[in-house]
DNA sequence: ATTATAATTTAGACGGTTCTAAATTCTAAG
DNA sequence: CTTAGAATTTAGAACCGTCTAAATTATAAT
């Protein structure tokens, strides 16, 4: 009961209820519930399938389930989640890092090799890379004993105008998304503004890059929503 | 039709007619006929899920298939194989070289990524590596176009006594045997004479090393026949 | 409160891969 | 040439993971 399919709908449970986080934390057991369909289509699966493998799950105690309303991680879940989790975004820096692959192509890469890697070559492959503690993509990367540090700073369209930020990280699940804001220098690490924003749930205006030399850019608010900011200057 | 489970058979199918080759070349479309059970000890399954899946093969035309006499590969399944092949033994020597995976380890890692590593990786895997010839064990790498030098060299139980000679490649597939053979110093590029065959299908008495230096042990046959020799000082 | 709509679950099916047990076919020894 | 034993295939079942279509339950608007 530990298949690629198995750990794919954990780590997919566990991403959700951190998306759901957003900001507050919360009491263990207590965290978001995830509902079928969210689960259905971020795995692009029919509804059917995912409450059919929630009974499975549920069954194992890797999940708690309550009908017609979601599921929540276990903490055995969890740490199996979180491992798959480390996998992946050890994977991504590696890939990255050492073998030169975009940006946007390691997470589609990662996403297959997470499930093969044995626990010494996840040993090898984070001893390479210095025990790094967040992937490319500015996302904590879990410990062997399954702590993470928890998402920081907020989503990019909560951020307030006229306020400097800085990137913290970008959500990785979409390669054309990461382009688009590749080209536009926005990624972990860079500065920018908050200079616009249009009526009625409009665009965002930001300009990127040091005051001396920013650009300015206009930003759907779903896609800012995938840009993690931490205000401030520094 | 190409799971990981299709690659695997067609690997085996693949390295098992090279097993049976050993020494003369065969006519494209002769290749030695490989039997159900072959396969199916080898896959660690049983016969008849072996003969089940021979006809998907067949009816695929991967392979052909005459009943109660065996299989082969099509010109397609081959390039499959081949593919399959290339994959993990660039894996292999990845492994070994870049993450300080040991030669036993190596093997069974490459196994299972084999099947899941895009065609982008493979290429940047090869790169890194200087595009070699050969994996940590001996092993021609199939060319991406589908070429691979012929196995070289003969097995080692058929060596004459007294010659010479130079190790060219070991069998892979059991960790247990590369770690035995790896403590006597049998790995590809060491150099061994053959002293002594006991009678009755006995041991065999090798001389390993420089002939200053050199230590001499006893092997069986089976694992004598795991290891492909060259005759000659060079 | 009722009801339309959306979300979810149930029922039933299918493809892929494997198994065991029984039937068949091959092979080699007498 | 027969036949015992080995190899192989067939038959039938199971599990995993998925689907569609139909039934059910929840939700939000009147």
């Amino acid at each position: 009961m530990t298949s690629a399919t198995v750990e794919d709908y954990l780590k997919t449970i566990y991403l959700l209820q951190q998306e759901a986080q957003t900001g507050g934390a919360w009491l263990p057991g207590h965290e978001p519930l995830i509902s079928t369909s969210a689960l259905a289509e971020r795995l692009d699966l029919a509804p059917a399938s995912v409450t059919s493998m929630m009974g499975r799950l549920a069954h194992v105690e890797l999940v708690t389930y309550t009908p017609y309303q979601g599921v929540r991680l276990t903490p055995q879940g969890e740490k199996m989640a979180l491992r798959v989790v480390r996998r992946h975004r050890l994977l991504e820096l590696y890939l990255a890092e050492k073998l030169g692959l975009s940006w946007d192509q390691v997470h589609a890469e990662a996403e297959r090799l997470e499930h093969h890697i044995s626990p010494t070559l996840e040993d090898r492959i984070a001893a390479a890379l210095g025990n790094p503690q967040v992937d490319p993509h500015g996302h904590p990367i879990p410990t062997v004993a399954g702590e993470v540090a928890s998402q920081a700073g907020a989503p990019l369209d909560t951020l307030p105008l006229g306020a400097p930020a800085l990137i913290l990280s970008v959500g990785d699940g979409d390669p054309e998304l990461l382009r688009y804001l590749a080209a536009r220098g926005m990624y972990p690490g860079a500065r920018l503004l908050l200079t616009e924003r249009e009526p009625f749930g409009g665009s965002l205006h930001v300009r990127v890059g040091p005051a001396e030399a920013c650009h300015e850019y206009t930003l759907s608010l779903s896609a800012a929503a995938r840009v993690r900011v931490t205000p401030g200057e520094e």
